[in-house]
DNA sequence: CGTTGAGTTTGACGGATGTCGAATCCGATG
DNA sequence: CATCGGATTCGACATCCGTCAAACTCAACG
């Protein structure tokens, strides 16, 4: 991003992305997840944590789903999801190069 | 953020951080700030990369201002915008946290 | 001190988004 | 196969958000 700025297509899909952490309910549904990393998670665990409906927090699943960010697995009567950590990592990084400071000058 | 879950205050104020990234004006405005790594850019240069009006440009420059993002300084008739590197670098970090593979087992 | 140019603020409008209740789907279990 | 519980989908509604035109602010310049 600092060598190179985003291109108009790519600021499209990466908008996205950052659209959906863009929701407080989101964002902790994403760390909740994340909390049991490698492990899973299953939506009735996630429900306790916040005062919205059964209908919202899948809502946001679906969104964080769509986003790439988690996946999503049935087994039996209950859906576990993972995150994905690639698709965190970039993001990561994408920000991570737009913070460099002066001090870091590249070769 | 997988060693501990995101608070609910803390979902907030992260959460309006990432809507500030979370439109692709904004994250080419952010990108071509950032190219200029510790050196400025004045509005002027950043209006001819888009299509959009000048009100349009002048209202995306302020969520990011106000998400603390970029800074902005005016001198003379024109003014300048600067990134802000610990700001982004915090989210950089949160989302790289979130990341971890089941690999980097930590100590 | 009127004018010009850079940038922001205001007001309005259309489309997107978060939320819920009701309905639906899908396995498991009796 | 009827029922139940977990989870998603649908439909509706209120709010938020991106966008523009018009009006405004501020500094430089004649």
């Amino acid at each position: 991003m600092v060598t190179e700025p985003v291109s108009e297509s790519d600021a499209g899909v990466l908008a996205q992305s950052f659209k959906a952490l863009s929701d407080p309910v989101r964002l902790r549904l994403l760390s909740l997840i994340a909390a049991r990393a490698g492990q899973e998670v299953c939506v009735c665990d996630l429900l306790d944590a916040f005062t919205q409906t059964a209908p919202t927090i899948s809502h946001h699943l679906k969104v964080l789903r769509d986003a790439g960010l988690i996946t999503g697995e049935r087994r039996a009567s209950w859906v576990y999801y993972r995150v994905v950590p690639a698709a965190l990592s970039a993001l990561s990084q994408l920000l991570d190069a737009s913070a460099m400071t002066p001090r870091q000058t590249p070769a």
